[in-house]
DNA sequence: TGATATTATGTAGCACGCTACGTAATTTGG
DNA sequence: CCAAATTACGTAGCGTGCTACATAATATCA
């Protein structure tokens, strides 16, 4: 009769809990959480064009939801989405003046955040974290739990 | 010039893929991941009227949300939403023979789910997890963190 | 009793995920 | 060189989160 532990639930709760968070923190910046995220990642690169296409990649997101997060941010001036000259396929983006304000204002905030999360966790309880969280998503991602007595039958 | 660990968009990635994991496992069952959850509390506690307040709260959801997900479900036939006889503003929930039938066929579905969260993890680990993603969560709800050097002035 | 507060829920509108499908540009192969 | 595959992106439509506001029923209290 042991009690089952729903980690998917805690999972998703935390997710939100974190999202909130960082919306109520980018709030005064006209950001939301995953937006911030976007700035933060085009701002590292800001050495280099940066297309859909990387931050699709590089958040594991899809296509429309990358395309609707720009169009949104475009919306509020904080990027221009324009025409590759090379690749007539792809939307080069760039940052705005507004943008690299914000970035400046808000970037010790998106750290803040996730230092938040693991307040009070020891060096080696972070460490273990991160590698418990990869492994699960790990796991999420590409199942392959004997329990379903399901071989390959191809 | 250490690395910085983003807790967050792993755990946001993470939640994805459970989802989306979740969700191809139940789209034999007419179900979506939250759905699914729901089905399974309102199955346990098939002995007493379920509210949507109590959705709300068991799994920290607005009312909004809560209404949504109702609503859908209500659509598909899993539930029917009646009102309360003792207070005319609650909706009693109630669980049709569909909903029965999913339930059955689905059930262990839900549970291997999330074992397979954490396949390969140790009793320890597993353990460890929990204890952890329970902490960040209170963390995220509860931002405690002393790094922004602003004590209570009230 | 009658005004006020509280509680449970509904609706509107938005952000952010997804899949499925369509289109335009580039690349590849005969 | 031209047809076919691939690639990058757009749009439609939906599920699931939220806040803000509205409404109806119950509870509270002078």
């Amino acid at each position: 009769m042991k009690e089952k532990i729903p980690y998917g639930r805690k999972i998703k709760a935390l997710n939100r809990a974190f999202h909130q968070a960082a919306n109520v923190s980018f709030a005064s910046l006209e950001l939301t959480c995953t937006q911030g995220m976007f700035l933060t990642f085009l701002d590292h690169h800001r050495d280099r064009p940066v297309y859909p296409k990387d931050l699709e990649q590089f958040f594991e997101l899809s296509h429309p939801t990358v395309s609707g997060l720009l169009s949104r941010m475009e919306a509020k001036g904080f990027i221009l989405i324009t025409p590759d000259t090379n690749d007539r396929r792809c939307k080069r983006i760039t940052l705005t003046e507004k943008a690299h304000d914000a970035i400046k204002r808000g970037l010790a905030q998106m750290e803040q955040l996730d230092e938040q999360l693991v307040f009070g966790f020891t060096e080696e309880e972070k460490n273990q974290f991160w590698s418990l969280l990869c492994r699960a998503a790990e796991n999420a991602a590409n199942p392959c739990n004997p329990l379903q007595k399901e071989e390959d039958h191809a």
